[in-house]
DNA sequence: ATCTTGTTTTGATTTAAATCAAAATAGAGC
DNA sequence: GCTCTATTTTGATTTAAATCAAAACAAGAT
């Protein structure tokens, strides 16, 4: 769902600015209502976003790995509208945005690679609405695909992997209870689609599980 | 939800393409996996995006008034991700993209505008994330706040409206079914907050709905 | 005006997920 | 290693929304 970024660009990127931040398990990136400078490219690591509800429920927004943009939602007001935080020892890449306007001026194909990436970014976000007629397991299961090909896209195996947050968490993203999401991993596991031991995660059956709850809302 | 302009942002837009075309009640401006040449912002009318998954659903993705761009997220593949289709006869205004891009690198504020554009259809997106923890009466009072505060942006009433989509439609868009729809429509009614009248909705008490149901995810 | 079709409302019932509760497990810190 | 805390799993029950069904209503076409 998230943005990426692949080699080349990243690399082209790190010409733009190479300034890189370590950000420890737990601590934050960014703030909701604090100003907005720079974005950042996610080098090592990974992150959640979210936001404070008013009666102080945390809704997570998304989930970050190596090569995503993190900050695009805070160009339009100049203030960051969403809660940035390590979930693992990470590093980033600072991008001033003045910066990056300026030299998109002069480099033509940067500042349009550049509308492509806050543009996949809505397509991203938009991915999410097509969950809203499915039920718990197929959200899981399109949940599971996502990172999965988000991981192969880095060179990570798709078919085997760790999560990083909580059952909690992906609950809170995918607008579910934890204890629905635990369930869900059950059953999949039950039927044999996948194999879950805690936050390792194996699909056994990736035709199967793309087939069964479609394919959609990659990338 | 949807991105708008301001009337002076609109009048500077009408300098950089002043093309316009009428697309009648039930014409498509444009279907999902085909080529991206323009952006489109609605002058008059009203229209809805819409994907279709593989079972043969349509899920609305998005209800967009005048002062508000459509295409945004095309530019990620050079290809419409959705279809657009007029919900009553409208106006729309071309903005050919390369165009753009290149006026775009001599006016700086201009292309800086159009970022904060894009950024705030990503806060927008987003903001259907946050209705995940909500029942089916919130999920539609934020809903109708957040028409009420588009119309009222655009100098129509904010407290009297008439709905130009179907209850399936507002379901399709809130996830949920347009049982339910119509039954949080009377219910609201019960309870004095807002009076139905078909697809005429009076709020009768917006302070009230704010408080209640929480001011999230406007713009 | 009448017929047809599409939309909306309301009711009865079923179902999926939330909630409540408690035990099992894993992880962090000492 | 052990303890303490957070996370995960599983079960029992409740609840909100989906589903099934039918009537009421509105809008467009003839």
């Amino acid at each position: 769902m998230p943005v990426g970024l692949d080699e080349q660009e990243v690399r082209a990127l790190d010409h733009l600015v190479n300034q890189r931040h370590k950000i420890r398990r737990g601590e934050h990136l960014h703030r909701a209502g604090l100003g907005f400078h720079s974005l950042h490219v996610v080098r090592s690591g990974f992150f959640k976003t979210y936001v404070l509800q008013e009666d102080g429920r945390e809704q997570v927004t998304g989930f970050h790995m190596p090569g995503e943009v993190l900050g695009l939602d805070a160009i339009s007001a100049d203030t960051h509208t969403c809660n940035a935080v390590a979930l693992e020892d990470s590093e980033v890449c600072e991008i001033p945005f003045a910066k990056l306007e300026g030299i998109g001026r002069t480099i033509p194909s940067l500042m349009h690679h550049f509308h492509k990436i806050m543009s996949r970014e809505i397509v991203r976000e938009r991915g999410m609405l097509l969950l809203g007629g499915m039920k718990a397991g197929e959200r899981l299961v399109a949940f599971l695909l996502n990172l999965s090909h988000r991981f192969a896209k880095r060179g990570y195996s798709p078919l085997d992997f760790n999560l990083r947050m909580t059952r909690e968490e992906i609950g809170s993203y995918l607008g579910l209870k934890l204890e629905t999401i635990s369930r869900a991993f059950s059953r999949l596991q039950e039927d044999g689609l996948i194999n879950v031991d805690n936050k390792r995660i194996r699909l056994n059956d990736i035709d199967h599980l793309r087939r069964q709850y479609g394919s959609s809302s990659y990338e």
